[in-house]
RNA sequence: GCACUUGUAGCUCAGUUGGAUAGAGUGUCAGCCUCCGAAGUUGAAGGUCGCGAGUUCGACUCUCGCCAAGUGCACCA
């Protein structure tokens, strides 16, 4: 007797699993009511459960058949032969709803979480390049709350365009040029502190910090010190020395301490290159803008006018001849396109900014670049947080009352780890699975919604176990860990036995785990993080679900259900991964 | 003034690209642990999908016009 591989036979249900609807087309072709085509882009997944798995309406013919929708479903219904796979049809007021054989289902979705593991639902390598702009923070602040935005929706697109094939290109465009230098150093010379280079390498931005706050406070009484700002920072780009030696120690004592946030977060970047790295790639365009006669004075400044597009000048260099954010980000733009010869460059940046990136990239495009099109702004909302009298207000960096990002992290530890000593108190490295909780509950709160939405940031709402959060899909994961781990031994698919899948909470679980692939291809096309957050949702209450109502340990349906369990985790995990939460196995 | 973004249950939000009776969480009320993590689960109540037209078999979804809130709009980034 000839057996069918393992191999042959997944590739062959995963083959049926991709094409259900042409099979359906075809099937429903075959009666002659519908060619394939229109049949296939009609078929689409109905909301409710009990109108099948995918279903096909029928109004459409009504009008070149005179006759009822009704009517036309329900004599189609017969005539078709229904593919491999499928159970049965139905036709219920005008649609024909068409049922999934669950031994089937079961049978070819666990069979393909087996063999591909953590990549499931992944698409393999497709020779494409993106660029990925984000987290880019300040040099001389620390990071605040409202940085996290960019840093973990940069963080998640990075991983889900990995995963759909894209090489990623992880570029931290760090603010480390331009007038705040300026403001730095007036400060810094101001107040006579020491310039020796043990003092400088001992820098720390909690200092730098300081200096901003009372740069702020003396320009209330002197608007002159502005100038000098800008003088300053204009010697610097000019190339003096000393200035650079104080700039060289601002930016490093940043970076020790962003480095140590990234580290705790989860987060990392291929390439740190700031601003500052461009300086001597902006001569190139601006002579460039300079021969294509792009770049006009206007008010004794260099701008390119984009009156055409209905858009306000780009400015290019200031009066005294300094350089601007968008010229930094058209040398950028170029530097990366000869660099990593992207297909798409996005950046991920404040909603704020929308007209910034619009005037760059038509500047782009006046220069010939017709690559422009290929890049893309990803906006988000602010994060309010509600102040005494109820109001939803946005944490502020100017008057230094925003909170750092360092302390909601201290914070959200101590809440979880309190909890922590509450229910599992001799829980082992508890205070680091406490802040890979917390860290996880702020990050999941950023991405669980559009990421045009302002983030409504409550504490309380955030950290909770109960509802659409971070700790509820963890826990999710936890206990399917938990219950493998009880099981002392591992879930093996030649022991399963499909028929024993096909209850209702099995079923449901089944059917959410179906819908990886297609989760994370919406993810990517749309740029949204928050479509996998809220997958994650939906499998977290599915599997809650399944574990509640069929005991899996000591039952006769033991070794099935273990391997749902098994497939369940590994679809979790990733998606948890492609988030940016930590997949902790216990808590 | 112009541009962009957002209006869905008391509150916070989903809504599978135009499909069937608009769904979750939270809060309120009522159930479920001798049983793998109750950090869970079941149910009740709660709606003029901002307003008004249009497109069509069908609109929360697409088009246009209003209204409200937020954010941008030439020497910050």
């Amino acid at each position: 007797m000839k057996k069918i591989s393992l191999q042959t036979r997944i590739q062959r249900s995963k083959k049926q699993m991709n094409s259900f609807d042409e099979e359906i087309a075809k099937a429903v072709a075959a009666t002659g009511a519908f060619d394939a085509g229109q049949a296939k882009k009609l078929i689409t997944v109905p909301a409710d459960t009990e109108h099948g798995n995918f279903t096909l309406p029928c109004f459409s013919l009504a009008r070149s058949l005179h006759k009822a929708p009704k009517l036309i479903a329900e004599e189609l219904a017969p005539k078709i032969v229904l593919p491999t796979g499928l159970s049965k049809v139905e036709a219920v007021s005008g649609y024909l709803n068409f049922f999934i054989d669950r031994k089937f289902l079961a049978n070819s979705i666990l069979a393909e979480i087996d063999k591909e593991g953590l990549s499931y639902g992944h698409i393999s390598p497709n020779g494409k390049t993106v660029c990925i702009d984000y987290s880019s923070p300040n040099i001389g602040k620390e990071l605040a709350f409202h940085h996290l935005r960019s840093t973990m929706i940069g963080n998640s697109l990075s991983r889900i365009y990995k995963a759909s094939g894209y090489k990623v290109e992880r570029i931290n465009h760090l603010g480390d040029w331009g007038t705040a230098f300026g403001k730095l150093i007036v400060m810094y010379l101001r107040e006579k502190l020491p310039t020796d280079k043990k003092t400088l390498d001992a820098l720390t931005v909690k200092e730098l910090n300081v200096l901003y706050a009372s740069f702020s406070k003396a320009c209330e009484a002197e608007p002159g010190l502005e100038d000098e700002a800008r003088t300053a920072f204009s010697k610097l780009e000019s190339g003096d020395e000393f200035y650079r030696t104080l700039w060289t120690a601002f930016r490093a004592a940043t970076l020790r301490e962003l480095m140590r946030i990234y580290d705790m977060m989860g987060v990392s970047f291929d390439h740190y290159t700031g601003e500052s790295f461009y300086e001597d790639k902006m001569p190139a365009v601006i002579e460039e803008l300079r021969k294509k006669g792009l770049m006009v004075r206007s008010e004794e400044r260099d701008v390119v006018m984009l009156d055409e597009f209905d858009l306000p000048p780009c400015l290019i260099r200031k009066s005294d001849g300094s350089t601007l954010y968008a010229t930094r980000d058209l040398a950028a733009a170029i530097y990366r396109k000869k660099e990593y010869n992207f297909d798409k460059s996005l950046y991920v940046v404040d909603l704020g900014q929308a007209l910034h990136f619009k005037q760059v990239f038509h500047v782009l495009k006046k220069m010939g670049r017709d690559w422009y099109t290929d890049m893309e702004h990803i906006p988000f909302g602010v994060i309010l947080q509600q102040s005494e009298d109820g109001k939803w207000e946005k944490g502020k960096t100017r008057t230094g009352h925003a909170k750092l990002l360092r302390d909601v992290i201290e914070a959200a530890q101590a809440k979880i780890l309190a909890f922590i000593n509450e229910k599992n108190p001799d829980l082992e490295n508890k205070e680091i699975i406490a802040r890979e909780i917390g860290i996880s509950a702020i990050t999941f709160n950023d991405l669980k919604n559009h990421r045009l939405m302002d983030v409504k940031f409550d504490w309380d709402s955030a950290l909770s176990f109960d509802g659409a959060t971070g700790p509820y899909v963890q826990n999710a994961h936890v206990r399917l860990c938990s219950i493998m781990r009880k099981a002392g031994y591992d879930a093996r698919i030649e022991d399963v036995d499909f028929a024993l899948l096909t209850d209702e909470s099995a079923y449901e679980l089944i059917k959410t785990l179906t819908k990886k692939a297609e989760r994370i291809r919406q993810a990517c096309e749309t740029d949204e993080p928050s479509v996998l957050a809220q997958y994650s949702l939906e499998i977290a209450e599915a599997a809650h679900k399944f574990i509640h109502d069929d005991r899996v340990l000591g039952s006769a349906e033991e070794k099935s259900r273990l391997f749902l369990v098994k497939s369940t985790q590994i679809v979790l995990e990733d998606v948890l991964n492609l988030l940016g939460l930590f997949p902790v196995r216990v808590m």
